[in-house]
DNA sequence: TTCTCGAATTAGAATACGTCTAGTTTTTTG
DNA sequence: CAAAAAACTAGACGTATTCTAATTCGAGAA
């Protein structure tokens, strides 16, 4: 079941009590986790684990092609273990929920020759941006997201109102 | 000249000294400066303005769509003030180096009704990643991207070399 | 087994980026 | 001009991430 942690000893990586809990934590659940998400969940299973482990292991699982960092918009990044299945995402702009997707028509997306300022183009993302359900149908209450870290909800007026 | 400058009076925005300076600092350079790169900049015309000013500046021009925040994947997110001429982005894995593009067959893009997850959709964001011509060619240096908050530069060797 | 050496891990300090607060200055309005 | 609102400032604060120095672990050599 756990694709990732078959993968990375197939790969000799040196495998350590502390990456294979990582690399549980990342298979198991289906959502984007922040690199402190994680390291609770890795806590709960291995008190004495430390941050930097936890930040150099997703640092090398990214540089190793095992692991996607999604940026959107928030403080933290978050990660993506499916790595293995080319896909996009459609992330909430407002409590930051991010979906895996496939979008169609992706094949004829190109970027002409004098696009390229002499670029060597290794990849594309695309990430399309919206309103989840919850946050599209409830105008006013605070974002959900975790940790505080929601997306900016002050006004655009350019006179504040009375 | 100042295109940026014209639509803010335009839309009554109250303009001040240090609004003023922010607009023509965004609007002058063809790259795409971090929050800090425009206080630097900033500073140097005007010592007395405050950091805050320039963050609360570039949250109400983000806000009011004459600014886009592109996340990449470094620290610091960027500005773009070319938010009239409908783009996306071809960025530099190594140093950072961000280009506008306009890809063609972007208009074949869609999220099928059953990847949308109910999501209201009300953008798309396409980004290129590749290596500028400089990283491509050198192998060895380190990025040239300021004040150190270039990406990682470390290998992904499974063992470090003899 | 014991020794050795490099890799992995640790705790916590340090840094980078951004936000918030309280008080001051400036601008607008009556 | 006086009052009220908005903009601004300095610097404290918070959060995410990286760095550092010391320690532990583990595979192979003796």
């Amino acid at each position: 079941m756990n694709g990732l942690l078959e993968r990375l000893r197939k790969r000799g990586w040196p495998m350590t009590a502390q990456r294979r809990i990582i690399a549980e934590i990342l298979a198991g659940e289906h959502v984007h986790l922040s690199a402190e998400e994680i390291f609770q969940r890795a806590v709960a299973r291995l008190p004495e684990i430390s941050r930097a482990t936890v930040y150099n292991t997703l640092k090398t699982l990214t540089e190793l092609g095992e692991l996607l960092e999604i940026s959107s918009n928030e403080r933290a990044k978050r990660y993506d273990p499916n790595a293995s299945d080319p896909h996009h995402h459609l992330i909430c702009q407002r409590c930051g929920l991010i979906r895996d997707v496939h979008p169609k028509g992706q094949g004829n997306l190109s970027l002409p020759s004098g696009e390229r300022y002499g670029f060597h183009v290794t990849g594309v993302e695309i990430m399309f941006r919206g309103l989840c359900p919850p946050c599209a149908g409830s105008r006013d209450p605070a974002p959900v997201s975790p940790r505080g870290s929601g997306p900016s909800r002050s006004s655009a007026r350019l006179r504040s109102p009375k």
